[in-house]
RNA sequence: GGCGGCAUCGCCAAGUGGUAAGGCAGAGGACUGCAAAUCCUUCAUCCUCGGUUCGAAUCCGAGUGCCGCCUCCA
């Protein structure tokens, strides 16, 4: 099966062929570290790692790269704010964007590059830029000259002349065009400032993108993905940048994610109406978080509210309980040795519903797809655990298995073996007061004991083969 | 002004020409001492109006509503 890729750059979906054969060079434009992320924030980071995870499981060998951008104007403007360096700004929400991540499953990048530790490079490239005739100083600031750069706007879909007449922006009077854009910055009183050969300054916003990436994962590679918002100018400017600089195509996929909302706007700290990932967290697992961002397409816009969370919560208990009725048989130790028609039925649909979940996500990644097929196993799961005969063992680890790839390394919305339910010697004393009270048919007293768990966040459930119970 | 997206059951969300996936919530039933979990049944004709077609949620046109980018922004 081929997996498609939705190319912003043609606007169209496209068989993935990566550069190099078993091998794909990825980038994902990371975080600005100056404040705590908000969910909007997390949902390329999520998305990204789902689609780095799939290629690996479909045998890709991914090199992962994820920027942290710790200089710029929003990062000097807070760290004057709090009365502290850049560098400390950087250090202490670095730290805090991976307490976050973690928290969302989010595995760490192959490398996260910081812009300020490739100052050289993104010299280089500048130096380049103006060797070539693409870039103009003026006064220690450095411009790129995008009238010089053929098919600037092929990302955005823009073109020059119209960019040019809707600047709405007040504009350098220096720069010959009012798109031209800054590659360096020359020092201002009091900020971080690097020498270079235009003197003291430091990098545009743009710069750092291609300097980094190319470093990393060459001239020329496969993916590079971040929000809709970053399309123009961010992208648009990259790609002018460095293709003018290499003469040769920058990135072959360009993947951007559609926007998170909140009544319906785009969540911005600009406007202020945010949720941190952080507070989130707090109410609701990184799995269940996940789901939510999981459950539509990757593309389309995603209206963020509570009620939805908890609708994520409730899916996902479904097929929680599934395998957790399956490990409960697992624990109880009594299998059978053959495999009887059941067994091999849910075999057999095991392997369709597998197929059936890579096809969704091979045409570019349709997750809400992949998820319905998740479910659909569940109830044959259920049916198949409903059936009153002993168990063949094989077949029940198969069954978790089967979760463990697709929910769990793929998606990262299930911990199917990681949920070890610690025994603790009072619930089970308590479990066994009440299995006496039953047999004596003492309701009052076994109805007792059960809410009393209840209360301790124990849920029993009855079954024919013993008494199952599970925290919460 | 330029470029782009969205509108499908109470809620979320797939489907891009062949007669509406899946989940949450709801209703009825089975199982249970009662529950829980689970199973079975049930639950929409796709914003409006025109057009193309044997056939359209899906294509075209015109509307309506909402959102985004063009400026820092995931």
């Amino acid at each position: 099966m081929v997996l498609k890729i939705y190319n912003t750059l043609t606007r169209r979906k496209e068989e993935f062929i990566p550069l190099k054969e078993g091998e794909v060079g990825m980038y994902v434009c990371g975080p600005t570290v100056y404040n705590y992320i908000h969910i909007g924030n997390a949902r390329p980071f999520i998305t990204f790692e789902v689609v780095r995870r799939f290629l690996k499981f479909k045998g890709y060998k991914v090199k992962y790269i994820q920027n942290l951008t710790d200089i710029d104007d929003k990062m000097i403007n807070k760290a004057k704010e709090l009365k502290i360096t850049v560098l400390e700004l950087a250090e202490k929400f670095i730290q805090e964007y991976f307490i976050d991540a973690d928290s969302l499953n989010i595995e760490k990048a192959d490398i996260h590059p910081r812009a300020t530790e490739h100052i050289k490079e993104i010299i280089e490239l500048i130096k380049g830029l103006e060797e070539k005739g693409y870039a103009y100083e003026i006064d220690g600031d450095v411009f790129f000259d995008v009238s010089k750069f053929k098919g600037y706007g092929k990302l955005s879909g823009q073109n020059i002349e119209e960019l040019k007449e809707g600047a709405r922006v007040e504009v350098d009077e220096r720069k010959k065009e009012s798109i031209d854009f800054a590659l360096w910055k020359r020092m201002k009183e009091g900020e971080p400032s690097w020498e270079s050969p235009w003197g003291k300054g430091r990098p545009g916003w743009h710069i750092e993108c291609s300097a980094m990436s190319m470093k990393y994962l060459g001239k020329s590679f496969d993916i590079h993905t971040g929000g809709s918002d970053l399309i123009f100018p961010h992208h648009e400017n990259e790609i002018a940048q460095s293709e003018a600089y290499t003469n040769q195509q920058f990135v072959r996929y360009w993947m951007h994610n559609g926007y998170l909302c909140l009544n319906n706007q785009k969540m911005s700290k600009s406007l202020g109406n945010i949720m941190k990932v952080r507070d989130i967290s707090q109410k609701y697992k990184g799995e269940i978080i996940r789901y939510f961002i999981l459950s539509a397409h990757y593309r389309s816009p995603l209206n963020f509210n509570e009620e939805q969370l908890q609708q994520a919560e409730s899916s996902l208990q479904r097929l929680n309980n599934t395998i957790f009725n399956v490990k409960h048989l697992l624990k109880q130790g009594k299998f059978r040795k053959s495999k009887d028609k059941n067994d091999k039925v849910i075999l057999e649909k095991r392997k369709e519903n597998e197929q059936k979940f890579i096809e969704a996500m091979d045409d570019d990644f349709n997750t809400p797809v992949a998820l319905s097929w998740l479910f659909s196993f569940a109830r044959e799961v259920n049916i198949y655990l409903n059936f009153p005969s002993t168990k063949n063992k094989e077949v029940l680890e198969k069954i978790l298995k089967f979760y463990q790839e697709l929910a769990g390394e793929i998606l990262g919305i299930m911990k199917v073996f990681d949920q070890e339910e610690s025994f603790e010697q009072e619930i089970k004393k308590l479990i066994e007061g009440r299995e006496e009270a039953r047999k004596k048919r003492n309701w009052v007293e076994s109805d007792q004991i059960r809410d009393k768990l209840k209360e301790k966040g124990i849920l029993l459930e009855d079954t024919p083969e013993g008494v199952r119970w599970k925290k919460r």
